[in-house]
DNA sequence: GCACCTATGTGAACGGTGTCAAGATAATCT
DNA sequence: AGATTATCTTGACACCGTTCACATAGGTGC
């Protein structure tokens, strides 16, 4: 019944344990889903009393809005990666799309569990919004390939519309009624791809202004 | 303390618990949002003991999945209606887009769980794709707004792209991030519809084939 | 070195939860 | 009518989030 780890004996204070209890949500998420991830639980992994995580966080919630903090910083490492990776300024914007996705995909539960914490406060993160954030990629790569600057609300609708698209394909990804058309396609990512395509906002930018 | 109906008394026997369980769990969902969704509460809220449910539901899970189906059958029905209305097959996919946005909207806490069991089985619920169907409904409305019959795997993709745009619309259209540009543009349905407009699919059925 | 203060850990406890087993009660079938 | 079956209740179990009083360790001023 040994925790999985931390058995060295530990001196009284642990160093380090917020980080610590981090690692140890993030360990329970992979393992175990959603579901698994309570806050005693992440205690027992981390090798201490179900009462300790309380001198870091103030509640389950702010240790999971932690966690979900590590999640955005980590997508928008992603997206930044995908954005300088792509050819030309169209390409982008997909590629950006198909790096959030499979994000998602590659980790479920703490995709679900930044989600939950944002439709919980019904408010995007900060590291989504702010500074070197996924949300400032976007916006630039629609630019890059060719929206008006000069129009800031088409800007913004279209920086919306890629995004939610982008979340509800990602949560919708890796249902099994698209197993033969992912297998007709070659495999996930280019099922992910055909889908972004096919959403519009990534491969028609250059349609005509929409009326309004 | 007292419950909020049930107060007549009851009969040993109810007549017909699960109804009102279900009754009351969406009774729950509604003021007190999936977090006040206990198993206990709903038993309470229906004027029975926490055992009781078990006799007709084996699993919370099930009592959830009961409520998530009447939320799938209303948002066909709502769907349904919003393309009846359209007066040409290219506004049909848009008003089924807003329709189901604003469902999303007016049953926030019941659309979360009825996404949360879809997303937990990884499946489509059965409602969506067969018979009378949201689904169907999306992938016909996109046949007579100029799909290619003969292309079915363009027209999956089509579908699966319309559905996951409604989906991420409908979950981040709330975020107060939004509220400006909401009131520039008049409110929250001239909102949902210029985001989904500029989606793409919703707008651009007629845009060149895909490559590939 | 020593007393003290603060940060960080422990243990026991509270009410709430999902779930189950055993028993009570009512409807139904023969 | 008696027996069977469906339904509901009571009571228990383990787990959960959270709080409280207390123990321990690290640091600071003397």
């Amino acid at each position: 019944m040994a925790s999985l780890q931390a058995q060295e004996i530990r001196p009284y204070h642990h160093g380090d344990l917020s980080r610590a209890l981090i690692q140890a949500g993030r360990r329970i998420l992979e393992m175990g889903g959603p579901a698994a991830l309570s806050l005693r639980a992440v205690a027992r992994e981390a090798g201490v009393s179900p009462a300790a995580p309380y001198h870091h966080f103030k509640d389950k919630c702010e240790l999971l809005e932690a966690i979900a903090k590590e999640g955005w910083m980590e997508l928008t490492s992603a997206i930044a990666k995908a954005r300088a990776r792509a050819p030309d300024a169209r390409a982008a914007l997909t590629n950006i799309g198909v790096a959030y996705v499979c994000f998602a995909r590659d980790n479920p539960a703490l995709y679900r569990t930044m989600y939950d914490g944002a439709c919980d406060r019904a408010t995007m993160p900060d590291h989504a919004k702010k500074g070197d954030s996924g949300w400032r990629h976007v916006r630039e790569a629609l630019l890059e390939a060719g929206a008006d600057p000069a129009e800031e609300r088409d800007l913004e609708l279209a920086t919306i519309a890629a995004w939610c698209a982008a979340h509800g394909v990602a949560e919708m990804a890796g249902f099994k009624e698209f197993e033969p058309l992912k297998n007709a396609l070659g495999g996930e990512e280019p099922f992910v791809r055909a889908v972004l395509e096919h959403v519009g906002i990534f491969a028609a930018m250059s349609r005509p202004k929409t009326p309004g």
